[in-house]
DNA sequence: GTCTATAGCTGGATAGAC
DNA sequence: GTCTATCCAGCTATAGAC
């Protein structure tokens, strides 16, 4: 028997599983604010009233449907940093379409509920300086004067880069992505050479 | 007399004005779904009806107030790119979180409203172009090697990297954010030398 | 655990008085 | 132009049957 919980089932029934699922997919589909408790039971093929079994309210819901997601980044970063080639793992994991327009409704709906904002603000830290040990080794390893590039700023260059990119590509803005992909990719190819398509295809597919 | 609006009154009426300030505002505090006609109403001290008056539907009243902040954006860079230190320009104003907020908040919103979504699209295109002809002429003039840093990717980075420190220290996150400011500034620096601290001024309070 | 039913509220939108 | 009144849809959340 595991410890009792507080409260109420935290445990991976088929119905939680599927009413986090099912938020997931309508905040990428249509947005946070299209996420309601009677839009979720039919994408989940339950009842709109469970959602307040599983998880209390809404908050508590985006809340989990949060973690979850993060926890899975977490490790998943964390690997692509232990891998030969940490840069190239940074980077293409940055550049993953759905994770990032993940983060954007999370951002903007943490800009008007207090719970939710506190969560991401602590996540992000834990997940910074996570990266930051990573890639400092790896720059040092590299011979990376770390006082003209410091690792924390290849970190926010690359993160801000990718980022930005993404957003445009949503509103099918494109003008020169191109040419911006190809610069950082041959800074990275400068440093630990060219990208291992098998190692990304194992990271992309976790 | 100027020409016949089509159907209802475009003109800058103090009430329009009101709502449209109103709207901005509540986007701003409490983010785009809490954008209602009644909340409206309420902060603009006129009556929840008067949006349909002016602007048809909640649609329409989110697109006026878009292209309002967008052609004062417009005139804000394009002044920015025509001065002496157009990087500094480009920099200082990128940096301004009042606008980035109100950016990220039509970003999220246009995620599932199609016409928001067209007119973002077409402006950020507009708004593109005409940074690019600034900032290549400006490197032109330094000599900056178009092959290894194209104009389309220094004004990526720079806007990529803004954005991203604006939406982490709305968050409280700044690990490393001095350090890559300073990185950002010393290549201006190199470039077009000290920051003209009066222009600066000068373009921001416009 | 899962469901129905419903209370209580807030929203967009319109008709029509002034 | 500006207002009141109102319709109807959709939302969160809870009570209680099964």
């Amino acid at each position: 028997m595991p410890p009792a919980r507080k409260k109420n089932p935290d445990q991976d029934t088929a119905a939680r599983t599927a009413l986090l699922d099912a938020a997931q997919e309508l905040m990428l589909e249509e947005g946070y604010a299209a996420v309601s408790t009677r839009k979720l039971a039919a994408k989940a093929g339950t009842n709109s009233a469970l959602v307040y079994y599983y998880f209390g309210n809404m908050d508590d819901l985006f809340i989990a449907l949060f973690r979850r997601g993060a926890e899975r980044s977490y490790e998943r970063q964390a690997t692509a940093l232990g891998s030969r080639q940490p840069l190239w793992g940074l980077w293409d994991i940055t550049h993953d379409l759905t994770s990032t327009a993940l983060i954007q409704e999370f951002q903007a709906l943490a800009n008007h509920r207090k719970a939710i904002r506190a969560e991401i603000a602590k996540f992000s830290r834990k997940f910074r300086r996570m990266q930051l040990d990573g890639i400092k080794q790896a720059l040092a390893e590299y011979g990376v004067d770390s006082e003209q590039w410091p690792a924390v700023s290849v970190l926010i260059l690359m993160s801000g880069i990718s980022r930005f990119l993404l957003v445009e590509e949503e509103f099918g803005v494109t003008i020169g992505h191109a040419e911006t992909v190809a610069l950082v990719e041959r800074h990275i190819r400068n440093l630990e050479g060219e990208r291992d398509k098998a190692l990304r295809k194992a990271l992309l597919s976790r």
